[in-house]
DNA sequence: GCCTTGACATTGCAGTTGTATTGGAAAACG
DNA sequence: CGTTTTCCAATACAACTGCAATGTCAAGGC
């Protein structure tokens, strides 16, 4: 056997360049060459590691949700152990919204592959989506149906909001408290 | 002068094509001879009405936003006089939610050009975010702030969960009726 | 000491891209 | 009638695209 090299962390490091790429150009500018420019190899040896384009796509995705979801993991752990429902809640929602300059990458770098897997419905992003619901509808108290389902479509709301700029994170956080308000006072 | 045409409703068809386009290929579809044949006509003549293609995509940009504009003018009056605030603001975000098929379409163009802009900010799409919220607010009892910020995010993100198939139009309507419902008891 | 195998690099190719250029046709105006 | 001005078509072109093919080199197993 030749060089031994760790596969999994090359395309990694291609898929770190990729997300840059289109974090600053978009995903029409996310061609072999340009992420092979990006992460500073050559395009043989992106072709090497990803044998076609929607291959890289793929497993470029696959990263960033993966990465998104150690983001909410590591906010839950951050509370300890029985934390209030509320605190919980929003913890989960902040860990999300793309509050600070990384984050708002990592946004930008989501809300293209969005738009990319909405006209590609065979690259399906699996959603995690209704258990997530569950989940939140099982720390809400009342539990009104429909509850739960709003405050992720909230989520997401403010993220695209704050992506866009129309809103500033302090107006993003005044809204998520005002809808926990509403959630826990009665 | 030579033969007189409408240069505006030229402008128009060929924007409905690239829209087209757009909303089954995505974005990057968008070139200037797939618009072209989408709309049956030569590339040169899409040439002839758009200087470039930056002046196309910027111009169908503006017509996505006056189509949402005067969907949710449409809804509001049919309403009559004096409705109820909250039927208002109802009315307000079901027109603008991607609940039947042409409203889907439009709601994958809009992604797409949400994710198109994210990464130009020079052809920024003027948003109408802050009046809408002030509107918002002043159809509101009890008026806390952020709740008409949450309002607008919620539909923003209730919107995506439809296009994404995340949620159904029952699952969403009932998230925006459990969200007014909670805006109006107290 | 071969020689296989995996890790790259380079090059070539057919197709598509945006744009510039050229040319013709036809309609109004003098 | 002739000229001009707009409408549109066709073509040319350089740059880019994804991908395949080919080459080089080194590190192991036998």
């Amino acid at each position: 056997m030749p060089k031994k090299v760790d596969h999994a962390e090359r395309r990694r490091l291609i898929a770190d360049a990729l997300m840059r790429v289109a974090a600053e150009q978009g995903l029409e500018a996310v061609s072999l060459r340009h992420v092979a420019a990006a992460a500073d190899v050559s395009a043989g040896m992106v072709q090497h590691y990803f044998r076609t384009k929607d291959e890289m796509m793929t497993f470029a995705l696959s990263v960033v949700q993966e990465r998104s979801r150690r983001r909410v993991e590591a906010a839950m752990a951050r509370l300890g152990d029985d934390p209030a429902p509320r605190d919980l809640l929003r913890a989960m929602v902040v860990a999300l919204l793309p509050l600070d300059e990384p984050s708002r990458e990592d946004g930008r770098v989501a809300l293209a592959f969005l738009a990319y897997t909405a006209v590609r419905p065979q690259t399906a992003l699996r959603s995690e989506t209704q258990q997530m619901v569950g989940f939140i509808e099982s720390l809400l108290p009342g539990g009104k149906s429909g509850d739960a389902a709003a405050l992720l479509a909230l989520m997401e709301g403010l993220g695209l909001y704050l992506l866009g700029g129309q809103y500033t994170p302090e107006q993003a956080l005044a809204a998520l408290d005002a809808q926990l308000d509403r959630l826990f006072s009665a």
